[in-house]
DNA sequence: ACATGTCCGTTTTTT
DNA sequence: ACGGACATGT
């Protein structure tokens, strides 16, 4: 256990832990995997725990992959024992659910299908097509994420939905229609959808005590890695796990918490001692990732949010390089510039490696087609998955039917594809007589095939259709994972459908890459077999990996969103599109939550750098089309000015501030280079305006696009905020005397005079120039 | 039944 | 700018 002396006190001592609850406070880049690679290794080899006893759970695939492969090799040096078992929450849940889940008497059975959100906004859609709801005024999208948000938040989803029906949202009444609908349907196809598995998984261990005794007894030390992420599901599945033997050791960062959005409660790390009173907090703030400048910006941001537990990363490092910052005329330059950097740190340093983190997908296409131009090979994280494409959905489509005949939303997606005549008036009749006799299409296929109920024409294509099905389901008794996908693509005619599409077709390059996309399937299909996997589990293992799994770690160049570069970490990290609106997003306008959580997230962005970074942002942006003037992040505004080395080509937002010509201000010569400002000055001719302020200004005064005034003051104050600009009622922070509000402002130009209220202080005249005031 | 054309929303993040 | 959903034509 030489082992332990390469781990510094704090990390030893998480370690070493014993028995009860342990939460682990590990801020970024301070060994958290190590931790518990290490305490595995330790309760294995030091404390004599059978590996059989131990459950590690991670979020991703990626997370659990590396830390069997950092546990292998721990072990694999020292003994014979056998790793643990790590597993993400959801791959747990299907582990348990396909075992027990008739235990449930809620009518499924163990051959039950996922629906990804994809197919859970297909259902959604039909839904909300047969009660008549039109989709443009609730989109799916928006109703999925209720329904997420009901069945992770409430023990009643429906009854926390139609609490809806009270108010007068006609959003929310919809929903608590659909709701029912929506799980209904589910039911009836024998399927689950995300939430379900742990929801489902929750209540089979809650009320079935034989099987929670079943795996309460079976592990008895529990580790979950990224605690900070967890819902209110995966809190109460760790509860009835770790019911018996209460070792329960956590491992997160509250300020890297950064999905919020999809039901992660921050309240669990937080108020973790008072879950488990008799836990052990241990605290890990040593960084040994980045340098002392990358961590000084990355606590200079986090430091703006109110919400938190006070802390503060330090290093041993060196001080480092300083953060290179870049203005960039448009998000096409941006790009440009970033990529010709890429190119040379390339030539530098041929074991370069460098991550280009953006907030939205949208924003990589700049970069990919950069890279292209370039002739630079990256390694794209995220977008189109494999997994997602239609092709690959179709095969497993094929096979999910097989294996589960209730699966309607599998029927209906393959029913007619290839095309083989079965066109929307028999589907729609097909559909009338399983609603009609509440069974499921397969039931209803069989029925109408049988009474004869169809037209002449559909009749043979249909007779085809069940033919080729009830052979498929046949052959998954006996036949192999890959001899069933080569089943599912050739005798449907699925394959040979592309195949002639590619001789006849005007572009068969679209149909080569299907085909190489379904081979490729099959070479999957081959490996899962190899691991001794089963249909089912190579299905089930397309459902739930995600698009940070297709991440490459050898890659010199990676592209992906700065929420799936959480948990990694490069020499080199450019953090690109610092414009308000954009990061943080917009959505987060008005939402102090919301805000704090972007704010988060740009610090697990920054935090991922160990050498390197780079910040930059666009001045005008393509966004959806058109473009716009973007403002620099504030983001970018909480960072020390003199960490930051400007590397930017023509006069910037930072160079500017420094001349004390306020920060959002373009110079002259910016303002007359056609491309920089075309769109955004011709409404304005005959009249020259030199900053996005006075284009708004003029605006303001003309009352077009003015904010209007029923818009809520946050909102107002967020579309017209500047580094310079503070207005009545904004709650802002001064260096010396802290929190106050604006009560009055005076004056024009240069010399604007504010009033701040101080609570506790009193009232402060100051000029607004330099009174160094920053918004709260 | 299927191919072609037009319109519209789409972009926040994801297991 | 792009793709999906719907309408229209063959």
């Amino acid at each position: 256990m030489e082992y332990l002396f390469a781990l510094n006190e704090q990390q030893r001592e998480a370690v070493t832990y014993g028995e009860g609850p342990l939460l682990v406070l590990a801020g970024a880049g301070s060994g958290k995997t190590r931790v518990i690679t290490y305490r595995c290794a330790y309760l294995i080899e030091g404390m004599g725990v059978d590996p059989d006893r131990l459950l590690a759970v991670t979020f991703t695939n990626k997370a659990a992959g590396e830390m069997r492969q950092r546990m292998e090799r721990l072990l694999g040096e020292n003994s014979l024992t056998g790793v643990p078992l790590i597993s993400t929450f959801h791959s747990l849940c299907v582990r348990i659910l396909r075992r027990h889940i008739e235990h449930l008497a809620a009518g499924f059975t163990r051959d039950f299908s996922i629906y990804d959100d994809d197919d859970q906004q297909r259902v959604i859609r039909q839904c909300m097509r047969d009660l008549a709801i039109d989709e443009r005024q609730v989109t799916p999208r928006y109703v999925s994420a209720l329904i997420s948000h009901a069945k992770n938040h409430a023990a009643d989803a429906l009854a926390y939905l139609s609490e809806g029906q009270h108010a007068r949202d006609l959003r929310r009444s919809a929903l608590a229609a659909i709701y029912p609908e929506y799980a209904k349907r589910l039911r009836a196809s024998n399927a689950l959808d995300f939430d379900d598995l742990l929801i489902k998984t929750v209540i089979l261990l809650r009320d079935q005590a034989e099987v929670r005794a079943h795996y309460a007894g079976r592990f008895h030390y529990l580790l979950v890695d990224e605690y900070q992420d967890t819902n209110r599901p995966q809190f109460n599945l760790i509860r009835l796990l770790t019911d018996q033997y209460q070792n329960l050791c956590v491992v997160g960062d509250p300020d890297q918490s950064i999905y919020r959005f999809r039901g992660a409660d921050i309240q669990n790390i937080i108020e973790f001692e008072s879950h488990y009173p008799a836990a052990r907090v241990i605290t890990l703030d040593l960084n040994y990732r980045s340098s002392q400048r990358i961590l000084q910006v990355a606590n200079a941001v986090i430091r703006n949010n109110r919400q938190r537990k006070e802390k503060s990363l330090r290093t041993e490092n060196a001080v480092g390089q300083l953060i290179s910052y870049y203005h960039a005329p448009t998000g096409e330059d941006e790009a440009r510039f970033v990529v010709r950097g890429i190119e040379t740190s390339l030539r530098q340093e041929s074991e370069a490696r460098i991550a280009v983190l953006y907030r939205t997908n949208a924003q990589s296409r700049l970069f990919e087609e950069e890279c292209r131009r370039a002739g630079i090979s990256f390694n794209m994280v995220g977008g189109f998955s494999f997994y997602k494409r239609a092709e690959i959905r179709d095969i497993l489509a094929y096979l999910k039917l097989a294996l589960n005949n209730w699966d309607d939303e599998s029927l209906l997606r393959i029913i007619n594809a290839p095309s083989r005549g079965i066109g929307k008036k028999t589907i729609d009749q097909l559909i009338e007589a399983a609603r009609g006799r509440g069974i499921s299409l397969w039931e209803a296929l069989a029925l109408l095939l049988a009474e004869r109920m169809l037209g002449a024409r559909s009749l043979h294509p249909m007779a085809e259709f069940q033919a080729m099905i009830a052979a498929l389901n046949e052959r998954a008794r006996e036949a192999s994972v890959s001899q069933m996908v080569r089943a599912a693509m050739e005798e449907t005619g699925y394959a040979q459908a592309l195949r002639d599409k590619k001789t006849t077709d005007l572009n068969p390059e679209e149909s080569e890459g299907r085909l190489q996309n379904l081979e490729e399937l099959l070479t999957a299909a081959v490996e899962a077999e190899e691991r001794r996997e089963s249909l089912r589990e190579f299905i089930d293992h397309a459902a739930l990996v995600s698009d940070a799994d297709d991440y490459d770690p050898d890659a010199h160049v990676t592209l992906m969103t700065m929420h799936s570069a959480k948990g990694l970490e490069f020499p080199s990290v450019c953090l690109v599109g610092l414009e308000e609106g954009l990061f943080p997003h917009a959505r987060a306008a008005g939402d102090p939550d919301e805000m704090e959580e972007e704010r988060r997230l740009c610090y697990v962005a920054i935090t991922r750098a160990q050498q390197q970074l780079f910040l930059s942002h666009a001045r005008v942006r393509r966004v959806r089309g058109t473009e716009a003037p973007a403002e620099p992040s504030r983001f970018l505004q909480e960072i020390p000015e003199e960490l930051l080395a400007d590397v930017s080509q023509a006069g910037s937002w930072l160079s500017e501030s420094r001349r004390g010509m306020g920060r959002t201000d373009l110079t002259r010569s910016e303002y007359d280079r056609p491309e920089v400002f075309n769109k955004p000055r011709r409404p304005f001719a005959g009249k020259t305006y030199n900053s996005v302020a006075g284009i708004r200004a003029f605006l303001d005064s003309k009352g077009v696009k003015a904010p209007s005034s029923d818009e809520a003051p946050e909102i107002r104050a967020y579309k017209t905020s500047t580094k310079h600009r503070f207005t009545p009622g904004m709650r802002v922070r001064h260096q010396e005397y802290g929190q106050g509000v604006v009560i009055g402002r005076e004056g024009a130009g240069e010399m604007v005079k504010l009033t701040v209220r101080f609570p506790g202080i009193g009232d402060k005249k100051m000029i607004e120039k330099f009174a160094e005031l920053k918004r709260e």
